[in-house]
DNA sequence: CAGGAGGAATGAC
DNA sequence: GTCATTCCTCCTG
């Protein structure tokens, strides 16, 4: 297989695997990982890591070049042991100490990395629709719309009108249960969706070149809250951990994802990019 | 029983 | 033609 073929995800990533590059790439995909799957490449692989609220686990199980806060991620001693990062903190990580601030490093880690997927469509609605890429500046304006533009992508229910008003730096301090008080209907979907917007201006923020061929080891904590995340993201209601799976496992051959030396269960690693 | 592996059909692009 | 999804069977722990 060519090199440049391997490094090209197709899983839709409009997401994970935007357009035809994915999951997850761009101008700012290039500068966090330079080489493929590079962002437009790399893209993809990040894709299916849309866990707004980050059901999954992931590490960082080597890095060419530490990022800058790499000194606060736990570290596996071996392959068994990949931190776990739990969504809504249901429980101490396994191979961790359990120590709170690190799991909360560990999650902003998780949400920088799946935020590589969706670079590349956040920078196209930008440019469509005219506005910061960054929520908190937003004003009402851009803030309807991009509930227009969000309600159109996922077919969702018109609810601009719950959320009037509201100024990017309002939206982005609610909470969950006030979107969902806002729209009971898909409150819920919108505060995801606009926290995968916050994590990617954190990430532009952050990220830095030094983040080149990275690989990683990741844990899927919650399958059935994952499948379900990456249904919401492809739009495919029935979307469930063995259709998920499955889709994962088709990146075996093209050799972007595998199993790692010493298998789990719910364990994948991506394959260094050559 | 849940997860892993992979074949095959299907539809979108 | 490629890719992701869907459905399926079989295997494993």
């Amino acid at each position: 297989m060519a090199s440049s073929d391997r490094h090209h995800v197709y899983m839709d990533y409009p997401a994970f695997c935007h357009s035809q590059v994915v999951p997850w790439i761009a101008e700012e995909h290039a500068k966090v990982f330079p080489s493929p799957p590079s962002m437009p490449e790399c893209r993809s692989r990040f894709d299916m890591f849309l866990a707004e609220d980050s059901a999954w686990l992931v590490q960082r199980a080597e890095t060419a070049t530490p990022p800058a806060r790499d000194e606060d991620l736990p570290h596996c001693k071996e392959a068994g042991q990949c931190p776990v990062i739990d969504s809504g903190g249901r429980g101490p990580c396994p191979g961790t100490n359990g120590q709170v601030d690190v799991e909360d490093r560990c999650l902003e880690q998780v949400h920088t990395l799946v935020v590589e997927e969706v670079l590349k469509d956040i920078e196209t609605a930008c440019k469509l629709l005219n506005i910061p890429p960054d929520p908190v500046e937003w004003s009402s304006g851009h803030v309807q719309k991009w509930l227009l533009w969000t309600e159109h992508l996922y077919r969702l229910p018109q609810v601009g009108r719950a959320f009037q008003d509201l100024s990017g730096s309002n939206l982005c301090v609610m909470s969950e249960d006030e979107f969902r008080q806002r729209s009971s209907q898909c409150g819920d979907v919108l505060y995801a969706h606009l926290d995968i917007w916050k994590s990617a201006a954190w990430m532009k923020e952050r990220c830095s070149p030094e983040a080149h061929c990275f690989i990683g080891i990741f844990k899927i904590e919650d399958s059935a809250h994952v499948a379900k995340l990456w249904g919401i993201r492809k739009n495919r209601p029935a979307m469930n951990y063995d259709k998920l799976s499955r889709s994962i496992r088709q990146y075996y051959k093209k050799g972007i994802i595998k199993k790692p030396d010493v298998s789990q269960r719910l364990v994948y690693q991506f394959v260094h990019p050559v």
